[in-house]
DNA sequence: GTCTATAATTTGATAGAC
DNA sequence: GTCTATCAAATTATAGAC
């Protein structure tokens, strides 16, 4: 239960996490995050060679993690609009918890410059994304043409991480939650 | 008609806005804007005595060019559905044409490591972004509350960013084109 | 307005002791 | 696995000549 148990390498990958999710790949360093752990930065790169390496990972397991929370989209004892309103308060968290940007939102935004195991990894959180609102949408909609479920998943994606950019950038919950209301009663 | 009629500060300011479209604030230097117009950085510095006074002026120049492009939202001349249109268009322009994500989509993702000059200009552009396109609803909708106008200029606004951040991402000018259309339909 | 030169700091990364 | 020490390169920024 205590901090003891936490490996020095999920304590590196956390601290990784809070620092890309403030200032992107290229705001943050080696040092900051040692400093953040305790250790020095040499340690850091004992559990992670090179910075790419240490961002892949962050990445991935952000990925897991969001994943993890949103749970099978075909589990049978739970209603798909619920599934869909899961969805966005898992955003909300996200937003109005940690008061900071999508690991893989402000990674997809610098993603030009990023080393490619990086930009991979985004690129799977929003694939794993889409796939996880397809199937909830169809759902739904039984009758959909799967192609309409995809683009109405790729819509929410969209819009919840624009959400988030424009509260980032504005500090302001209140226009969050009416992006997010609105998304939401998009499937009453 | 040839270079030499555009000044050296808007070269330098083309050229930050293309590195930071690329990497963000953080993602690029003096002495690369400095090469690209072919200068030294000493000489930018000229210009832009720090690094924030040219990212701040950039984003502004950004934003100013973006709402000339838009035009006025009160134009008689104009079908308000047009104008709905020509606001993802300019969005479509600037994905497929540039190939690189937004401006302030970038700086309002890094926005809270950013100086605070900079964050200002970011957020004086989404704030441009949601009157612009609440004065073109408001006329589409003569019944509406101001509030739900707004409202749907928000969701507007976070589902272009986020196509676009989506696109700079996975490279895939479909996703782009589904989620615009999506956007589009909504004002059918 | 542009240059050379350079200061001062930070960065990613490595070698080798413990 | 962590540390000290260090390197080579890059970074923002300034001083001063032309």
């Amino acid at each position: 239960m205590n901090d003891s148990q936490i490996s020095t390498s999920d304590r590196i990958i956390a601290a990784a996490e809070k620092r890309m999710r403030t200032g992107g790949f290229h705001g943050f360093s080696f040092r900051e995050v040692a400093a953040d752990v305790g250790i020095k930065s040499a340690s850091v790169h004992h559990h992670f060679p090179a910075k790419e390496d240490l961002a892949a990972a962050t990445a991935h397991a952000y990925a897991e993690r969001f994943m993890a929370a949103l749970g099978d989209p075909n589990d049978e004892g739970q209603n798909p609009l619920a599934l869909i309103r899961r969805y966005i308060a898992l955003f909300s968290k996200a937003q109005l918890e940690d008061r900071r940007m999508c690991l893989c939102g402000v990674l997809a935004s610098e993603a030009l410059d990023l080393p490619e195991q990086v930009t991979t990894e985004a690129q799977r959180f929003f694939e794993l994304n889409v796939d996880w609102l397809k199937t909830v949408i169809r759902r739904t909609e039984k009758t959909a043409k799967p192609r309409d479920a995809e683009a109405r998943a790729k819509q929410i994606v969209a819009s919840m991480e624009g959400a988030m950019m424009i509260a980032n950038v504005t500090g302001d919950d209140c226009t969050f939650n009416q992006i997010a209301a609105s998304v939401a009663d998009g499937f009453k």
